[in-house]
This record gives C-alpha cells, sequence and structure tokens, in this order.
DNA sequence: CAGTGGTCTAGACCACAGG
DNA sequence: CTGTGGTCTAGACCACTGG
C-alpha cells in the first residue's frame, strides 16, 4: 500500500529518484516486483515494464531467483548517432556538397581483404571521396566494397551519390563495428582535407555486416578540430 | 492466420527477417498490430512488445492512427561504454596502476567556471592523474571538481583512489555529455603519457550533472594509439 | 524445493491524428 | 468520427538458480 502511480513512467521516475537519494544504495536489493506493485497500486506488469527499461540502460542488474538490485557501477552507455554524412552535415547547418576523388578496382591491403574473405590477387572496388561543408573539406571517406556481396555496386557512377549514402539504400546490413582513434593525418588526407601533414585527425573504421559477410570497409578521416558529441 | 510464433524475440527475428529481404521495403506501412498477431497465432501485447523494440533502436517508426513503417534511413545508434577506467584496463587484461600527479585549489578556466557558474576568482577543486596500463601511461585524467556540490570531496586525499572512482561512488548524476576529439598532445601531456609533443591523441570531454548543477568537467587524454571500439 | 524475474494472454480503455 | 499504437490489468505459467 502507499501512494497510487499507475503509469510506467512515473514508477521510473519514482525509482530514478530513491536511488539517486540514495533509499535504494549501489548494489542494494530493492523490493520485489509485487511489493513494489502492491506500494504503487498497480499490476505487476506495469511494475516489470518500468523496471526491465532501467535494466536495458543498465542502471538496475535483475536476476531470476534473487532480485533485482542497484547497479554497482552505472556503466553509462553513451549512444552515438551514425547518420547519413550529408545529413550530419546539413544538421549542423552547412552547405553540403561532394566530390570524388577515385574509384576504381584495386588490391586491397591484407586487413580489408581478410575480412571480406577475398583471395590474395582479388580486385576490389575501391571509392575515394570528399565530403565538405560550406565549401570546406568535413571528413575523407575511404571506402571498399565488397562487390561480392553487393553486385550492382560495380555499375554505379560515385559521383552524383555518395557510396555512403547509396549503400544505405541498396545494401541491407544486419550489424556493423567502429573502431575510433586519432591519427596524425598524411600527407595525402592532408591534402584532401587541406590541413598540414601531421594535424591529429579523428579517424573512424567501420565494417558492416549482411550476417557474416563483409559488405564494406570504409575509414573516414574527420578534418582536424572536429569534435563528435555524445550524451547519455 | 499463419505460422505459430508466440515469443516476442521470434516475432522480433521473423519482422528483421521480412525487413532485411525487402519483403517490407523502407518507407513501407507493415500490416497493423491486430493483423500480425492474427498471423503469428499470438495476442497482440506480444507482438507489441516486438515492435517497441525494434522503434526503440531505430529500425522502425511508429505512429498512433498512422500506423508503423520501415525507417527510411536506418539511423545506426552505435553505444560507447564508459566504465571505470581501472575497469576498463583491466578488461584489456592490462595491469592497473594509479599516480596522482597534482591535487589543488585552482582558479579554472572560464569553460570550466560557466558550467559551474562559478564567480571569476572562485578557486575549485583540481585533480591530474594518470592511469597506466602494464606500467605504461593509459590516459591522463585532468579534472575539475564543484565542491559546491560535492562537500566531501575538499577531504579526499586521490593518491589512494582515483577521482574518476571516487565520484561514481559517492557523486550521484543525473546525466552527462561528451565530446570526442582529436588533439595534439601538449609538452605537458606528452609527458605525462611518455610520448612526443605533437602526437595524435583521442580526448574525452566529458561534464556530469545532477539535475542543472555540473558536478564535474573532466578532460581524458588517451595516449597515442589508443583506440576506442563500438557495436551497433 | 521455493522464490524471483520473464513472458504470454485476453480484454479493456486511453491518446493521438486525420477526415 | 475512426483506426492506429500505447498502456494497464489480472491471472497464469515458465525459466532460472540457490539451498
Amino acid at each position: 500500500m502507499g501512494i497510487q502511480i499507475n503509469n510506467w513512467q512515473a514508477i521510473q521516475e519514482e525509482v530514478l529518484r530513491r536511488i539517486h537519494a540514495r533509499e535504494w544504495s549501489p548494489g542494494e536489493l530493492i523490493p520485489n516486483e509485487s511489493e513494489l506493485a502492491l506500494e504503487f497500486g498497480c499490476s505487476r506488469a506495469t511494475v516489470n515494464r518500468a523496471l526491465q527499461s532501467l535494466a536495458d540502460t543498465g542502471l538496475l542488474d535483475r536476476r531470476r531467483r534473487i532480485g533485482t538490485r542497484v547497479a554497482v557501477l552505472p556503466v553509462s552507455h553513451a549512444t552515438i548517432k551514425i547518420p547519413i554524412i550529408r545529413q550530419e552535415v546539413e544538421e549542423r547547418r552547412l552547405k553540403y556538397s561532394y566530390g570524388l576523388v577515385q574509384q576504381e578496382l584495386a588490391t586491397a591491403p591484407v586487413s580489408v581483404r581478410a575480412v571480406m574473405a577475398a583471395p590474395k590477387n582479388a580486385r576490389i572496388l575501391h571509392v575515394v571521396a570528399v565530403h565538405f561543408g560550406d565549401g570546406d573539406p568535413y571528413v575523407v571517406e575511404d571506402r571498399w566494397i565488397n562487390q561480392q556481396v553487393v553486385k550492382t555496386a560495380l555499375d554505379v557512377e560515385f559521383d552524383k551519390i555518395s557510396a555512403n549514402e547509396w549503400l544505405l539504400h541498396n545494401a541491407p546490413f544486419t550489424h556493423g563495428d567502429t573502431t575510433i582513434a586519432a591519427t596524425q593525418l598524411s600527407d595525402q588526407l592532408a591534402g584532401l582535407l587541406e590541413s598540414e601533414a601531421g594535424d591529429a585527425s579523428l579517424q573512424l573504421t567501420r565494417t558492416t555486416w549482411d550476417g557474416d559477410l563483409a559488405i564494406t570497409v570504409v575509414k573516414l578521416a574527420y578534418a582536424p578540430g572536429y569534435k563528435m558529441n555524445t550524451e547519455m
């Protein structure tokens, strides 16, 4: 018995308040779902909905038979949106433009061949392009495309539409993994980004998969000074 | 009528399969919940659970009265785990150690004073420390702590426990925002990281809030070569 | 074994948005 | 007004796990 709360968002807020006020301390077991349902005057399913949601974000740790604990370390999950580059540029209120640098079949480095399971002498579609914001270089896209998987890619001219955008519309993917690092610009990248060689550049390397087949490997080298933001 | 699927994960997989196989194309309306419930031979609530979950990840776009569409652009949300640094080091199977460089009250830069709403001449707790993995510098933690909010922080000796860890255990927070950038190492940071000035370093700047009060501002400068990984 | 969360069901009503 | 998703309920059974 207690207060009357019967929507799951309000229950979630109340739980958050109690955790934050240390009424329930990290590591501590909180009352079980039935007790909370009684206290809030709602059904157990509603409590479950609220607690599930908090467990998804990592704030609670739930186990059958054991109960629900406040997570000891709030492993914050910051989320990064990875949109189409054109859209990212436009969200920063910059005028978007795009230039193709190179499109050819080439011998890929071993790191790319490995994930694509391609033979040593395979010639793989390689596309290099620069995305601009208000006329200034924004990011260099250096991409290898597995034409075994995306068979129509060979016939596309990537001077009008970027490979980034074309692939999102034409190559369904199931998952991807991304590495974020800081690198010093090579002479070539510095030229494309109109910067100095040696400047620090944020670099994302992403492999996109369709099941166990690698669709594409892309290296994005951002212009010096670029900042990526995320919230939690 | 149709197949018998009565758990929400299986329904989710079937929906994913249809989207991926382009049976349901991007932008297209899919059947409503009642129809799917009938087809799968389960209740509408179960279908709802599956579709809710997909909408959360951005793959579906749901609107009352309108229906459920396959999202046109799969804005992938990659999540980055932000754990305690000690834990991050240990997950990489490195032996963790820690050294305090500096702990003092100092005049903060205007960017820090601004978010903490501190007066111009305020002296704010400043802690600089280095985290090591297998004896090699891993990251430099340069932190300002708002002692107006975390009043006990002034009495803590941050030579045994890092400010990072102490705050997570003692200062409840509601949210935070993080900026990721690549910078060239200053002489001072290069010295602490045992690297060369000018090397590219991944740098995270995070402000952590308790409601509308800034608890702490931290700048993490990672040793050159550090890579951050994320999946989607 | 018992007690916890995980899930499903059937039904109900609400909230929203277009006509 | 109608049709959609959003949510709640009461009850049921299952799945896991420590004793």
